[in-house]
DNA sequence: TATATAATATACCGATCTGTATATTTCAAT
DNA sequence: ATTGAAATATACAGATCGGTATATTATATA
């Protein structure tokens, strides 16, 4: 039965992102998801394969919840692009806001845990593919460094809210997207004021 | 005496930097330092009072080589902001690289210690002044909105080279701050092809 | 109903954690 | 040389850590 190995995976998903994973005790979490300790090490090796476990179900679920909001706030492939930031934004003002998790991994296991710090370069390229699809999609002549771009803004954005608290980041990262977006799809490279 | 205080604060950024903070415990501290552990508790509370000073320690450091860096690599205020993306890559290429360490105490601490949380906002914010100032004497129309646009493009750089392990994002970023420089600073804000 | 599998409770392991108690030693300044 | 502060060594406290051993109970299928 994979059910009670469902609630660990959220409960750890949960916990982690809340408390950290250092910081997170094993027991706490067999509390939240009301498991018992040995199913946890018949269902996992080890506390970093939950952890891994964890971070590839928050994968699947950030970027289902992130392709669908623009999907529902956007009508063509710029204002997809831009609705990126908008998204983010309303993910700033909620309480329960702690900054990317995969970005909080990193910060944890660089350096410690290679298996740890690839599912979250992982995630970052799948969000990559889908905004290089997006740039694609409005006509940048350089998909790719306009998805490079969006993700520095993208990540940028989520560690100032983290570390200031303030939700205006978000729109100042869609300022800068829009201008970064207007050259890489003007006809020409060329700009001059008027 | 500070001498002992002051092996402490080194021995405190160096492990807390390379292992994280939950992840280091005190005795590793102490044995590095060459320290006893009644002397750390004679010149911190806690724990949490040295992740304190570490943290005010390591801004110092940082600010102290970021700026040296642009006054030793510009000439201009244009060619400053240029540079704080030269002074990153060269960062990003060192073997230790582990990422901006007041983001990955945000990413441990936040909503757990307000205190630490505050001390990463700090430095960041002093970052943000000395970078304002360089995007007001390069002509900016508003320093402060392209100081905001280049922490999002430093912090969003650190990050994903910190995930990716790639030092090639110091460059994308040096790119995308090119053409929002020469946007903030264009005579007008209306932008045409030739 | 019999059987196999999944999940349980409980107790335990050795290690490590932050922090304290206490008594001793170093060492500089008077 | 004496005094007082700083640093030391050692031991310990109480908690928590990740992980294991074992024996029992629940559950679904055949």
């Amino acid at each position: 039965m994979t059910r009670k190995r469902d609630q660990l995976i959220d409960a750890a998903v949960d916990l982690f992102y809340r408390n950290g994973f250092n910081a997170t005790g094993i027991d706490r979490i067999l509390t939240e998801a009301g498991v018992a300790k040995m199913t946890l090490y018949n269902h996992f090796a080890s506390k970093d394969e939950l952890i891994l476990a964890a971070l590839r179900r928050r994968d699947l679920n950030f970027r289902e919840g992130l392709i669908g909001y623009v999907e529902n706030h956007a009508d063509s492939p710029k204002a997809s692009l831009l609705a990126l930031f908008d998204a983010h934004k309303a993910w700033f003002e909620q309480t329960g806001f702690r900054g990317c998790m995969f970005i909080n991994a990193a910060a944890e296991f660089a350096g410690i845990s290679e298996s740890i710090r690839q599912v979250a370069d992982a995630h970052k390229k799948l969000v990559h593919a889908y905004i290089r699809g997006l740039a694609r999609a409005a006509g940048a002549r350089d998909p790719g460094e306009l998805a490079d771009q969006m993700m520095l803004l993208i990540d940028g954005a989520i560690s100032c809210r983290q570390v200031s608290c303030l939700s205006v980041w978000a729109d100042r990262a869609r300022a800068a997207a829009e201008v970064l977006i207007d050259h890489a799809t003007a006809a020409q490279d060329r700009v001059t004021a008027t």
